[in-house]
Formats: C-alpha cells, structure tokens, sequence
DNA sequence: CTAATAATTGACTTTTACGTAAAAGTTCTT
DNA sequence: AAGAACTTTTACGTAAAAGTCAATTATTAG
C-alpha cells in the first residue's frame, strides 16, 4: 500500500517556482537529502517543507551556508559547550540584523507610499490638463 | 564662506562600512552623481542621503536597477498616463513583495527562538551532566 | 519492443555587485 | 620640493547562485 506520499522533482519545481537545476543546486550543497529509486529523486513531504524554508530563507537574503547552519541546529544541536554559546551568539545577530532589515522594509514601504502619492497627484494634473 | 558643506569619499565609505569602489560604482550605475573638483568627486548632504537610501534598499534585496527606477520616481515622475499607471502598478507589486518578505523575517525570528530554545535545552543538559 | 518523454550528470555560461591591482594625478604638510 | 596620503581611471578578477546545453539513461505509452 503506496501510502509514502512522494513529489517528483518537476511537481516541486512547478509548486515553487524554481528549476530543477536548483533543486539539484540544493542537494549537492547538502541542503536536502531526496531518496533516491533508481537514479530518480523521490521527494518527501519532509523535504518539501525544508525546500520551503530554504526558499523562505533565501527571499531574506541568507545565503546557501547560513541556510545549512540552521538546518543543522535542527538536525542536532552541537553538543560542545563553546560550539553551543558560539551559535547563540551567532543566532543573536542574526536576529539583530533581521530586526533592522524589518525596520528597513516597513521605511520602504511608507516611501513607496509617497511615491504613490506622488504618481496620483500626477495623474491628476495630468487628468485636469486633457 | 565655505558654508557649502562636502563629503569626501572617504568619509563616507567610513560613515557607511562601504569601500571607494562602491560608491564609484554607483556613480558608474547612474544613481549618485557628486560634483567635481578637479577630478575629485565631493558629496553633499543630498548625495549622502541618497546613499543612505541606496544601501537600505540595498539591505532589502533590491537590484540596483529598482533602486535606480525608484531614485528615477523621485527626480521626476513619468509625464505620460501609460507609464504612470505601469509605475503605479510595479509599485504597488513592490509593496506586495515587502510584505511578504516582511512575514518570512517574522515567521523566521519565530523559528530563530525555536532554534535557542533548543540550544538553551542543550546547554542545560550539558551543564547537568557535568 | 521501440519511440517518446522525463531525469540525471557534468561542463560551461551568466548575472550581480563589487574586489583588486596598476599607474598616474592631486593635495596637504613639513 | 619632496613625501605622505588620497583619489582617479582602467581593466581584469571573483564569489554566489543559479541558467543553459549536451550527452546519457530511465521510464512509460503504445
């Protein structure tokens, strides 16, 4: 009884969005770890919701390491004192810098407002000279 | 009176962590344009905001040509209806794409306390063990 | 079984955003 | 005027993250 749900590598391509080259990117990089029949990839839901944080992480602008560090936390968290204080650390800056990253973004956005604002006001000069 | 304040290049790549390269490559990209003297370049406080403004667009993923079609907005907004509604409508594509990248930095700092959770967790094992 | 379709692998290419090095010009200081 | 410290231009280099292409296999429909 086939119950294993699995995803081919195109049937996830096509949900995300990205090539299968990426996919495959990911997999050398030691992203993901897709079973293998044959010489096929077969996917499980498992990888599927890592490929999803991987690309949520890259939207973010992590880059491909730093994506690996976490999903290594998540696998198993060091188990060396230095290495363990080391990560939090690093996870503390982390979160430092995505704060400022929201703080950049919620400015951009207010000036992406005035832009609008300034394309009405445009549009309305424009509409009142025709 | 020299009331005319400059910045020199260097000062800014101090101000900002930015090297002299980066700056003349943006000169290079049309989005800044200091003065000269001579063949020195001298920055005012409006070329100093710009860049400000440049490297936190930067900080958020945009390419330098957004960045350049954004500074364009501002110099001076599109005098033709079509291209107006087009802007408007990348804007507004523009505001969509933050927000959702606004969510992954919060759903990933949600995932960053999992993750020092976890490490908390481990430091406490390792410091009962001992 | 065979043609068509899909997947894999490996090599090479591309894009973005600078880095780096060389050679020469400029400015300030002593 | 000479040296130190900056700057400029030009040109080539590089790293990350894929894209593209070609040559092979595998799998599946008919």
């Amino acid at each position: 009884m086939q119950v294993n749900k699995f995803y081919t590598i195109t049937e996830l391509t096509r949900e995300f969005g990205v090539s299968t080259r990426t996919l495959r990117f990911y997999e050398d990089e030691g992203l993901i770890h897709p079973e293998r029949r044959g010489r096929t990839r077969l996917f499980r839901p498992a990888d599927r919701r890592l490929i999803q944080e991987i690309l949520r992480g890259r939207r973010i602008g992590f880059t491909i390491a730093e994506i690996r560090e976490i999903i290594q936390v998540y696998k198993e968290p060091p188990g060396e004192m230095g290495q363990l204080k080391l990560l939090m650390k690093r996870v503390d800056e982390k979160r430092e810098e995505l704060r400022r990253k929201r703080k950049d973004i919620d400015d951009t956005l207010i000036e992406l407002d005035n832009v609008e604002e300034a394309c009405l006001g445009r549009l309305a000069d424009l509409g009142v000279g025709t």
